[in-house]
DNA sequence: CGGCAACTTGAACCAGCTCAATTTACGTGG
DNA sequence: CCACGTAAATTGAGCTGGTTCAAGTTGCCG
């Protein structure tokens, strides 16, 4: 039987920690939702750096942040999680998560135990195809997260996240023109490598120039084309306020 | 029957994508000893970009570069592989390897292949947490790399990487001391997020403050708690040349 | 020995940061 | 339901670490 962490079956090949999934299987969905889902609120903790590993979790809905923290305590936002996004691949490293989970807002998920995943790679070849591959995206994009901030602008890459961020809603089924931000913008311009004025500013800049409307967190994207050329040109300048 | 691999029994927890090995298994190096050893000059390809996956190697001697390219075919150093390393973890994703892989000097790999692998997912359990904690430390390794062009300087970083290599160096009971940068200082400024120029004019000022001595690529560690004090320090001022 | 690639060095510049002051939103308790 | 306190976000102004541009210099390989 063909089985899966994810029961996304759209093409998500550029989205983070989330199964490309093959389009060849829909049986998958009726083994996940058999499933007890746990349900958390805003700001609760899936878990925290150093836990001990469990397992992987899945996220049916809501969103969460994972963050990891240096030795001075500065915060770095590795990954946002939409549903469908596998949670807990820092977890295999000690027996224990090395990142700090927490939620968006009110969200569920469900949790693939560290016993039944072992099982499924001994008798999936399925699981074991996609398992691998979700890790190795993993990788590869993270890779392609240091190569973007050396030869994008700030602009650019908060653009290239918007983009991002809107194209995953899009995969999950949600709305994707218009949607909130539930992440700060702080969060953001860790995420982006910046500092939360710089984001500001951006945000402030792509509205004036109508690219988006954006209301505190709740954001449009008017001119999706024109976003598309700011990420196009090398040299994005700007013709002052 | 233990089985993996790495052949490395060192504990290597701040190394890259080679496996940390519990300190349990010596009898495994009889079996990868077996196998047929492909060698390489400096400057061949291990494989290139979308070259078809075929499998993971272990580096068993030598040094070797990951690179990825942008689509305006700016280069990225991913990695830099020393011996008892694996190479080719982001082949999974689609069948395909997504990096390129560049031998520094003469080395020589064994292969892995994918139904190996395979095999050894289902039969062994040893295999698949090794192989999983591989994977689970790569992307974390990743994401503080991240955090580390954050919050740390030119300098810092730069200080870091030579610290690094030196201790990976002697994890694979290799001189770490008085050792060759088989990269280029174009391969250390892509790797470490800055400009060639910068680290020039970094290394100039490690070997002013006789930290090192570096004479074209070989390099000598002089002052290892001076450079450890470096890393501590917030800001990294100098008082001038 | 000649030519190219790697590296070094200097000087000027600038994107994004820091610092600082408001403004706005939001949760909580009375 | 409002008042109050705290956290989030905005905005301005000035600063700077690292980049860019532009010469050199050195070393290596045929």
């Amino acid at each position: 039987m063909t089985y899966s962490l994810s029961e996304n079956t759209f093409e998500k090949a550029n989205t983070h920690i989330s199964f490309p999934f093959a389009d060849n299987c829909i049986q998958v969905k009726s083994l996940s939702d058999s499933r007890s889902h746990k349900t958390f609120r805003k700001k609760d903790y899936l878990y925290c750096a150093s836990d001990l590993f469990e397992g992987l979790y899945t996220l049916k809905s809501g969103s969460a942040k994972a963050v990891i923290y240096s030795a001075e305590g500065e915060e770095y936002v590795a990954n946002f999680f939409l549903p469908g996004d596998i949670i807990g691949l820092d977890g295999f490293s000690q027996s224990q998560y090395k990142q700090s989970v927490v939620f968006l807002e009110t969200s569920s998920v469900v949790l693939y135990k560290e016993s039944e995943i072992h099982h499924l790679l001994q008798n999936s070849a399925f699981f074991r195809n996609d398992l691998l591959q979700q890790m190795s995206k993993a990788i590869v994009l993270e890779e392609e997260r240091q190569l973007s901030r050396r030869e994008q602008s700030s602009k650019q890459r908060v653009v290239e996240f918007l983009l991002n961020y809107s194209k995953r809603l899009k995969d999950c089924g949600l709305r994707y023109e218009s949607f909130t931000l539930n992440m700060s913008r702080t969060d953001i311009a860790s995420h982006t490598g910046m500092v939360i004025e710089t984001v500001s500013r951006i945000l402030k800049q792509l509205q004036q120039q109508e690219l988006i409307s954006l209301e505190h967190r709740d954001i449009d994207i008017i001119d999706e084309t024109g976003l598309h050329e700011v990420l196009g040109r090398a040299n994005n300048l700007v013709y002052e306020t």
